[in-house]
DNA sequence: ATCGTTCTCAACCATTTGGTTGACAGGCCT
DNA sequence: AGGCCTGTCAACCAAATGGTTGAGAACGAT
């Protein structure tokens, strides 16, 4: 019961990292939630800079709702749309864990060099200060 | 001439940041990634795990490679991948701008609407303690 | 020189993606 | 009620994506 639930959590949070990755993977999404950032905004006014049609940030705006990054209200006529920020800390998780995992692993690789180079058996390096 | 370069350089940054994001937005190749987090692996190393043909992680690498995530070195008949963390830092870059811009914005709404509470219009708060 | 291993390239296929246009729904304003 | 904005939905199209198989390049080993 409780696995199951783990499980679907976790594949829900594959699935939205995936989306929110290739959401971002587009240049005219990205700049929109530049945009968004700034100030919330409606369908119009984020479409104005661009020289597509409104159906085509429309679409865009799905992609990035369907990512949870963000989301729309009403108001009358109008659909203001609001950056979700939470969502950032999903892929700050993600690339953080492997950056630092990459990183530890650098670490020991340059003390193991150096261990090499302290028994004088440096094999690639052309001059050795210290 | 200094101007073209950096534009150049600008237009680059974005189309990597693009590359990056989309490059990441597929769950091999995030899977991928997460595998030489840990450490360098072939090509057929690599692609064991999965139940697609080594062809299609060839392609996922090149991807990645092309990005700028990962590089690959010679050793024999093999192709041994290298993941390059540095790219990391391109993402955290955007991400931490927009997230602190969003968050600055959040923070200036909460003092207005603190301030609105002070002057009692408050509408949507059960039980304001201060 | 030939063989086995490892990997890339090329051609092909199905699906997805990003764009278009046209129709129309929802909600203001006379 | 009719008109005007604002935005979505639907159908369609071209290009990109992720996968396949088959051929072959590069290299070590025998």
């Amino acid at each position: 019961m409780i696995n199951q639930k783990v499980e679907e959590k976790d594949d829900d949070m594959a699935d939205q990292l995936s989306r929110v990755f290739a959401a971002l993977g587009d240049p005219t999404r990205r700049d929109i939630v530049a945009r968004l950032a700034a100030q919330d905004a409606t369908v119009g006014e984020l479409a104005a800079p661009y020289d597509v049609s409104l159906q085509a940030v429309s679409k865009h705006l799905k992609v990035l709702e369907d990512a949870g990054l963000v989301t729309r209200t009403r108001d009358a006529q109008r659909r203001p749309c609001h950056l979700e920020a939470e969502v950032f800390n999903l892929m700050t998780k993600w690339i953080e864990r492997y950056r630092s995992e990459a990183e530890e692993r650098y670490q020991r690789l340059d003390a193991v060099l150096a261990q090499m180079q302290g028994r004088t058996i440096r094999s690639h390096d052309q001059g050795a200060a210290s």
